[in-house]
DNA sequence: CCGGATAAAGAGAACGTTCTCTCTCATCAA
DNA sequence: TTGATGAGAGAGAACGTTCTCTTTATCCGG
């Protein structure tokens, strides 16, 4: 047994020493109840002095609101989830609420560390970049802590997420590619396994399928990485067919094989291959990779989250399905401009 | 006032369940404590059934020990930080400590932030990436919340902090420059405030000194991004007189200098210009940067930190002062190999 | 001058655990 | 048989808050 830290300063401390009743000192701190202006003014004074601070432990006790925030986490070595686990974690600072990281690395240590997350009895748990096993989500849900995918988009009915809208955001990259005058075009897939893959992969296919163009060639990387991408390209790129433009299944997997294109085949990007990404990662607009992509709203989905996981700490219920939010092509040096006249098929959402 | 949440299954509802004391079931769960093995199992097994957990806020509150460990911060845009955070995070959970994130961004926003975490009573507070203001500081001392500074080495004395030995690690890639033949040197900083940049650049240019070289050119960046790292190599190398080894504070900056000397001035690497970094983060071993670096010990550096965090809250006291462990030299295609013969003045901890 | 509002403050229960005592009862040596 | 021993279990306090209820002080119309 670990002995007891040093006991810091209580509410009764701070009212023993101000002459007053505990409830007294408590009303001072919170917005419900009644207490004369003066007397909380003179008790958020001296708890300053005092460096006093209600204990937020007891407060949950008894509110049964923890103000904590599970967020699970993969893959943070993806350059695209640091900036998301920022930007949404200072979100719910603004709002007065706390992140507690569980990070699911590889192996099935997730559940032991998510069950640890749940005993602290978080608000919400937000999920990102990775999928929970049955067992995981059911304690989720014995728990009665709602459940928040971002950008997963998963399969069982009632589950409540948040993604870019991956399909229609590819097609867009389709219609861009062939626009460029590309005829044979291919998919460079990332981990199978994931919905942004599979959705960004029908996505692009079937508008291939529109344009009128063969199927096009698919290589699979098996994981979003730099190194996966690398080979995968290498790989398609000795084979017999080249592509005249390659489509990859996120920016990390583009810029590995765009590396490949160059290094190993000597191949011009874009002229003797076009090359394009997704999630527009801050890497993605250096000059020397300048890789076109389709920019995932992170704003939009982060203030998405916050609202809504804002909203079930005030007692909401927490929507169900799938919110599908338009991302943003974004054009640069690694694919051909436009060059036929905008005469394909309108698409929404591209704005 | 947000309306209660449904109520989660206790350890009351448990103990009826089973017609048992609450004392019993209690002891069920903490190895202190005597209680029959078959009621344990019993216990244990009706548990899992019902789905029932023990509060983690219920337990802190009489324990005293929340089993959360509060992490600080900034600069995850930079890309060695989500590894730290990654295994750092991973570490704490081995050990059953949950992490509760503060993101401390531009703003005065850290100190509120700091404060609501510390109301959640942190075991330890690990600062990454950051330092904090004098009021931050005193806010954990005044909770009893131990600090811990990670890759920053803070001024004041009593403080605890574990960093790779910068200067040591500067000085060792001051020799290898050297050892490639390079005379005229020059130092890229990063943001002039961290105590890394003042390690690196002090280590540099004592190496260079007891080289009997001329004091390096400095180009300032100011931060410890790819834009600032190109701003400034492309200032330096404007200037009258370039250098022929670039020693760069961090490898981002490393990567956005070689690419300001190839676009900006068509320079070869590293025939025209040696460049290093620091960090050995994963992209430096890319192909395309094919960085030589200096590898911090992040294994290690985590290692130490959890066993400190770990040992705390066991009730030992944390250690004072910083401790630097040895960094190694990676050498890659951006900086030549070594000519000279090894007779240059000995220098530990390189390995 | 009185009775009833109303504002402000206090007393004590409650939250869900663990801890400290106390009690029961089987075991065992003398 | 008896008393000491100890394992196992129960009762109730405690942790630091907020909530509900009650009490006290103040004001005001009639």
């Amino acid at each position: 047994m670990p002995p007891r830290p040093p006991p810091r300063i209580t509410i009764k401390d701070l009212a023993r020493d101000l002459g007053m009743s505990v409830a007294t000192v408590a009303r001072a701190f919170h917005s419900g109840g009644t207490i004369a202006e003066a007397t909380r003014r003179t008790v958020l004074r001296r708890a300053g002095e005092l460096g006093y601070q209600p204990n937020a432990l007891a407060r949950s006790m008894i509110t049964r609101h923890t103000r904590i925030v599970g967020v699970v986490l993969s893959d943070l070595e993806n350059p695209f989830y640091p900036q998301v686990l920022t930007r949404l974690t200072e979100a719910l600072q603004q709002v007065g609420l706390n992140v507690m990281l569980v990070v699911a690395e590889p192996s099935g240590s997730v559940d032991a560390a998510l069950r640890l997350l749940l005993s602290y009895q978080p608000e919400y748990a937000i999920v990102l970049a990775t999928t929970l096993t049955t067992d995981a989500a059911e304690a989720c849900r014995a728990a009665g802590t709602p459940l928040l995918f971002f950008n997963r988009a998963p399969a069982e009915e009632n589950a409540c997420a948040v993604v870019c809208d991956n399909a229609v955001g590819a097609a867009a990259m389709a219609d861009h590619l062939v626009a460029g005058g590309a005829r044979r075009l291919a998919f460079l897939s990332g981990r199978p396994d994931t919905s942004t893959n599979a959705e960004r992969r029908a996505g692009f296919l079937e508008r291939c399928a529109v344009h009128g163009l063969p199927a096009p060639q698919e290589a699979p990387a098996g994981a979003f990485t730099y190194a996966a991408g690398y080979a995968a390209a290498q790989r398609l790129l000795a084979g017999p067919e080249r592509p005249e433009a390659l489509f990859c299944a996120n920016d990390i997997l583009a810029i590995g094989a765009m590396q490949a294109a160059r290094r190993e085949f000597g191949l011009r990007v874009p002229q003797d291959l076009a090359i394009a990404g997704f999630d527009d990662i801050a890497m993605a607009a250096w000059p020397d990779h300048d890789l076109t992509t389709l920019r995932q709203p992170i704003p939009a989905m982060v203030e998405v989250a916050v609202s809504w996981v804002h909203r079930a700490a005030a007692g909401e219920a927490p929507p169900k399905g799938t919110l599908r939010l338009p991302g943003t092509l974004v054009v640069r040096g690694t694919t051909l401009p436009d060059t036929t006249s905008p005469s394909t098929p309108a698409l929404e959402n591209q704005a």
